[in-house]
DNA sequence: ACGCGATATATTTTT
DNA sequence: TATATCGCGT
């Protein structure tokens, strides 16, 4: 279909004469139009109809973005409340409200609905949640639940949960949600998932998770689409009231979000898709490039805008990671270019093991930080390292900790994941919520109450038989006396002052029952996210007192081990955040989508973390280290998604690369221990595929210089004779490297032997003699998902990965 | 009910 | 190597 034939009742005469009035004051009013180059001006002013900008790295993306939606607001093409503007993460929503807010000079109330995929879906779906059977104050489960719920299901389905595990079932779930699928729909090989019973305990879990009044955060979206797809009045509606659509990081999108998002913008075929087909490395949860790939063929008539001009680095990096990306298929293509000229090459170092790279780039940093590298000094605020996988962190933490540099790891467990947080969140949800059995199981031995396997067992039946929530059917057993002893009595106790706390909730938010409103009102005026100031603090009050008279701070207090205190303290910032809420309720609804705890941090730091977190990121000086094969491309990557992942890996390189300002620097090193064993390793095909004119090869410290012949080296261990210390330098990616530099020129890839290929399938086949460093020679017997079941001469059947093994016949090449 | 030793297992992460 | 989970013994 398409859609420019369509006609559109709402593109109406005053909506141009909107128009016309509104470009005669641009020019004098606008004053975020000013500083925008032309390509951001197009972006900002090709109003109506799809536009799909593609914005690179560092090309002022989020300047383009929130001018547009000033840009919207300011000509009355729209009222605040009628930009639908959708990010993934809570601090690109954050930021790009309060950008927004700046341009308009702050005048304008806050725009309901900027927000996440998930904070607006479930706006939408407190709305019309009967019409997926829940009702409107279902709670949202976080992981943790998930994977308990779907524990109990394997077990009731009588599957051995060791063999088939919780987690591999929640993550086919996911992936299936995240495809729209509903149980019914999975289908094709699909269904032999987990046992040929993938889809049977996806149905039993969605039909749990309605009697529990639950969803998990794949649901927010599926609810929606459903409700979409099933009730036209209810999609027109709303495709009625969103005049303009705005999606930020375009490329991550998954099939839900994209289903969403079509049907939504078929109102007004106003949508404005931003994102960087390049910096795509999501796919592994779900976001499909093919969106951003296919959008001029899914939305007729786009106005396709390229941002290519680069504020944030130099053009020897620019150019590096331009050159690196190219060697991907398939690309929408786009040529940064910018007008800061010169600037250091980036810098390429090897080292003979993890430890010295950990240890160099601690000197470097600083060394950085001083100026005496001939440089002004940069601050370590200003420096960052970015790592393919978190383990590699250890090795700069264990580092900087001996020299005492002060460092910051981003990213990690999030604050409301931490167990301490959870509990009390099931506190808090058990109280509001007498009916939350999932909150219940977590905390009724929490802290330890006696009540083990054998009194939970009599609830759990006492409640089943009686139709009734697990809390009630405790009161029940209770209240026949039904226990014995020391169990009796705290039970007793348990049940008495959930029940008491329970009446002060009610008592202190009477009236905060949601507003059944009619749809439009709702739609005009949504709260804000819960930002309202509360002027009574009844239920802060509340909550300490739960967490004291529970027993669960004592529990903390009485700890020994290390983390305790922390715990305290995290629990005080828990009640603190209360007091942005007007009560616990509300605090409840929205913690579980918008809590994050990126405090304001001063103190002067380096930077470590993942180059996923990076994403977004700009740092003066990079490093990044680790780019070894195996580790980065990560093997499991390639072995998993043949070329797919590889290609993916090469964009988490450039995402490296173009995260840095003035200075990068990528190195790798010769040895590693991985998982306790210590390897050799290849440099990094990727290093081969930097276009050496903007790559300046630092010698190795000691190795040619400095006077050193082998003797000196990674000290006497005995690791030092099982490995060849030759490897790195003659490996043929250094050479060739090293040849290419001298002669400037790049030299083509030699192909390389990958254990999997593109679909992912193994190379072995059934009855190959394959060797394994641990479990020694076996025979391969079949293959069960991505793993390959072999079974072992000495160490009997195991299932594994066909990356930790190789045919017999190269046992030798295997490193000890 | 709880604590300890055996055992398996090993990216990337947001909501 | 390091961690997390599990089963068993007390």
């Amino acid at each position: 279909m398409n859609w420019a034939d369509d006609d559109d009742p709402y593109e109406g005469a005053a909506s141009l004469s909107q128009r016309a009035m509104a470009g005669a004051m641009q020019a004098r009013a606008a004053p975020y139009l000013e500083k925008l180059n032309p390509q951001q001006r197009q972006a900002v002013e090709t109003l109506d109809g799809p536009v799909l900008m593609l914005a690179g790295a560092g090309t002022g993306k989020t300047s383009a973005l929130t001018a547009r939606i000033a840009h919207l607001i300011h000509t009355g093409r729209a009222r605040p409340n009628e930009v639908l503007a959708v990010t993934f993460t809570n601090k690109a929503a954050r930021e790009m409200k309060e950008r927004v807010g700046r341009h308009l000079g702050g005048a304008i109330e806050g725009m309901p609905w900027l927000g996440t995929f998930h904070s607006v879906c479930v706006k939408l779906l407190r709305r019309h949640a009967e019409l997926v059977g829940l009702k409107s104050n279902f709670t949202i489960l976080d992981t943790d639940d998930q994977i308990r719920l779907l524990k109990q299901l394997i077990v009731a389905a009588n599957m051995d949960e060791k063999r088939w595990p919780a987690r591999q079932l929640a993550g086919l779930i996911d992936g299936w949600k995240n495809k729209a699928l509903t149980p019914e729909k999975v289908s094709g090989r699909e269904t032999a998932a987990f046992d040929n019973r993938g889809s049977e305990l996806y149905a039993a879990y969605q039909a749990r998770l309605k009697t529990l009044n639950a969803v998990d955060f794949g649901d927010l979206l599926l609810h929606m689409v459903t409700i979409f797809q099933t009730q036209p009045d209810v999609l027109a509606q709303y495709q009625r009231w969103f005049r303009y659509i705005l999606v930020d990081e375009y490329q991550d999108t998954n099939v839900a979000q994209y289903l969403w998002l079509r049907l939504l913008a078929q109102g007004h075929k106003n949508i404005c898709c931003v994102g960087d087909d390049d910096q795509s490395i999501y796919g592994w949860r779900g976001a499909e490039v093919g969106n951003i790939l296919k959008f001029e063929k899914d939305f007729p008539g786009a106005a396709v805008i390229r941002l290519e001009q680069n504020y944030r680095s130099t053009e020897h990096i620019l150019s590096a990671a331009s050159g690196l990306i190219t060697a991907n298929e398939g690309r929408l293509g786009k040529e940064l270019w910018t007008e800061a000229e010169g600037g250091e090459k980036v810098r390429l170092i090897g080292h003979w093991d993890g430890e010295e790279e950990a240890r160099w780039i601690g000197e470097e940093v600083e060394a950085i930080q001083r100026g005496t590298r001939g440089n002004p000094p940069i601050s370590l605020n200003s420096q960052a390292i970015l790592v393919r996988a978190s383990h590699q962190m250890r090795a700069f933490e264990d580092r900087f900790l001996t020299i005492g540099l002060p460092y910051r790891v981003i990213g990690g467990p999030r604050f409301y994941e931490r167990l301490e947080i959870r509990d009390a969140m099931a506190y808090f949800r058990l109280v509001t919520s007498p009916d939350d059995d999932l909150a219940f199981e977590r905390i009724i031995n929490t802290p330890k109450r006696g009540l083990g396997d054998k009194a939970q067992q009599r609830i759990q039946v006492a409640a089943r038989e009686n139709g009734l929530s697990l809390l009630d059917g405790a009161r029940m057993l209770v209240a026949e006396g039904a226990l014995s002893g020391k169990a009796a009595g705290q039970l007793r106790l348990f049940v008495e002052n959930v029940a008491r706390w329970h009446e002060e909730v009610v008592q202190a938010s009477p009236a905060t029952a949601v507003t059944r409103a009619e749809d439009d009102e709702l739609l005009i005026e949504p709260a804000e996210d819960g930002v309202a100031p509360a002027n009574d603090l009844s239920h802060v009050r509340l909550a300490e007192r739960i967490l004291e008279e529970s027993g669960y701070v004592e529990m903390w207090q009485n700890d020994k081990t290390p983390e305790a205190p922390g715990r305290l303290e995290n629990l005080k910032e828990l009640v603190k955040a209360l007091e942005q809420f007007d009560n616990l309720q509300g605090f409840l609804e929205h913690v579980a989508l918008i809590m994050d705890n990126d405090k304001a941090e001063t103190e002067e730091k380096v930077s470590i973390m993942t180059l996923h977190a990076a994403k977004g990121l700009e740092f003066p000086v990079v490093f990044l280290p680790g780019w070894e094969d195996g580790l980065f491309p990560s093997q499991r990557s390639m072995d998993e998604s043949g070329l797919k992942g590889l290609e993916e890996e090469r964009r988490l390189a450039y995402v490296g690369i173009t995260r840095a300002e003035e200075l990068c620097t990528i190195s790798f090193a010769g040895n590693r221990r991985v998982y306790g064993q210590w390897q050799s390793q290849m440099p990094s095909r990727f290093i081969d595929e930097l276009p050496p004119a903007h790559i300046d090869v630092l010698t190795p410290p000691g190795l040619y210089g400095g006077g050193m012949n082998g003797g000196g080296f990674g000290g006497s261990s005995a690791m030092e004779d099982r490995v060849s210390r030759a490897d790195v330098y003659n490996s043929p990616g250094w050479r060739r490297l090293q040849n290419a530099q001298s002669r400037g020129v790049s030299q083509p890839r030699e192909a390389r032997h990958m254990v999997i290929d593109a679909k992912g399938e193994s190379d072995y086949e059934i009855g190959d003699r394959v060797f394994h460093k641990k479990f020694g020679y076996g025979e391969v017997m079949g293959s069960e998902g991505d793993k390959l079941v072999v079974e072992f001469d000495k160490a009997g059947e195991k299932r594994l990965l066909s990356s930790f093994v190789v045919p017999a016949a190269d046992a030798d090449d295997v490193p000890f």
